[in-house]
DNA sequence: CAAACGATATGATAAATGTCATAACATGAC
DNA sequence: GTCATGTTATGACATTTATCATATCGTTTG
């Protein structure tokens, strides 16, 4: 579109277009769509790509709707969930940043058979499918990343939801506190960023039931709890519920 | 290795090389590793695929070995597992031809995290990664439909067992049932590829709950059986357990 | 052939989980 | 403030599932 005139006004222009606004330099993703990239192709993604900010519970894709898009979280929490036949809703994951939002169905299927819904304060960056598809067309390295990438992905995915479908709900209970404290927070002191409900939603139990189980873990002293804020105040106990019961 | 001296010389090197005993021109994964190659990369692919024979019962990987090749599977079936803290297994997912055996962690680890065992007589068929990395770093069309294989294979794997997270068991050991008759044999009438014991193993339920359950649709006239043939009687109802039951 | 073994099958009972009812509490709408 | 609403919480009870015991059947082993 810009007429090249000489190599000093390429330079401008490119710095025109990565600066200011592109912070891809500085993205979380840098291994992945940065350093994979020469000039031209990371001038592709830094002026293609799109920001978004969703507040607390807000809806970032709903189910069924096409897949126009390749996005990933830059910040937040999210959870991704589906709605059965008789309107219950499942969750089938939760994903922290780095983690892509865009992991299930993007390169197969024309509409999401998720929805994906705000858990936290979130940002997300998208870049267009064609984009995407261009780029990993002309790029092995990327390529490569990229399946490296969601491979490593998945794999914790099917794995976790093996792990769910094992155990009995106190199991089942200590395994979802620990991913927050372990995986999310790096603490064992955090809000707790789903509802008794949503987290029934996510170990396929009752609510009832959940909050049972999170009254006798207290009662044991294995937790503290102080409404949604959850502190672990037997770790061991925790863990060892999480891998035998 | 071999020098060329002519380009005759060259056509015939290739004929040998691909001809006799190279049947992937026929190969059922024609579209995916054929059809997007040029001559040279398919004769890598021809020369360096290792097809294997496996009788019902074989180990097929070993869980915690090293990650040398990609595979799949020609024909047969097979089941993915992991063996848990206490020594129970338990099936991660059945795989039929056309599923990617080698469908988890091959990108990510350096080692499985599961094993593979042949239901039935199998034949695989595998290529070394270097060489599979190698094709996918040169050819951006074999990469974009790899991932799109890979996208739709792990979507429904992630599906499916979300699914038998959230049934009870008699909706669990229906969906199952529908699995083999629906996917894998196409007939309402079919040889369990599982033990009972197996089938408890999948589903996350004991062995004793599984034989009640089939006995329970045998005596509600959903099912007939006779030692490992079950013959699905009315299917409606089954569909109908394995939806809402 | 008998013996040993594993897979299938069924019953009795204990434990886990779901369902229904109720209440306390927080939050936002008015 | 009051009201309505949703979340958290607990109890009573019904249902589902696990555990343990036992028996049959078929296959393998010697």
């Amino acid at each position: 579109m810009t007429t090249i005139i000489s190599g000093y006004v390429n330079q401008h222009h490119l710095r025109m277009t990565r600066d200011p606004g592109c912070t891809c330099e500085y993205c979380e993703l840098r291994e992945l769509f940065v350093d994979n990239l020469d000039g031209d192709e990371l001038d592709i993604v830094c002026t293609g790509k799109v920001e978004r900010d969703y507040v607390q519970g807000a809806s970032i894709i709903k189910e069924g709707t096409q897949i126009r898009e390749f996005s990933y979280l830059k910040s937040g929490l999210v959870k991704l969930l589906r709605t059965d036949t008789s309107g219950k809703e499942q969750i089938i994951s939760i994903a922290k940043p780095m983690d892509y939002v865009s992991l299930l169905s993007v390169f197969s299927n024309q509409r999401y058979n998720y929805s994906v819904v705000a858990l936290e304060d979130s940002v997300t960056c998208s870049l267009k499918m064609e984009e995407v598809r261009s780029l990993i067309n002309d790029n092995g390295r990327l390529a490569l990343n990229l399946l490296s990438k969601m491979s490593r992905m998945t794999d914790k995915l099917i794995l976790d939801s093996l792990q769910i479908r094992v155990k009995h709900l106190r199991g089942r209970v200590a395994y979802l506190l620990l991913y927050f404290s372990e995986d999310v927070y790096s603490s064992d002191e955090f809000d707790l960023p789903l509802s008794r409900k949503e987290m029934a939603e996510y170990v396929g139990m009752t609510t009832e039931n959940v909050i049972r189980t999170l009254s006798e873990f207290r009662k044991d002293g294995i937790l503290k709890i102080y409404g949604k804020t959850i502190q672990i105040a037997n770790m061991d106990s925790l863990k060892s519920i999480a891998e035998f019961g």
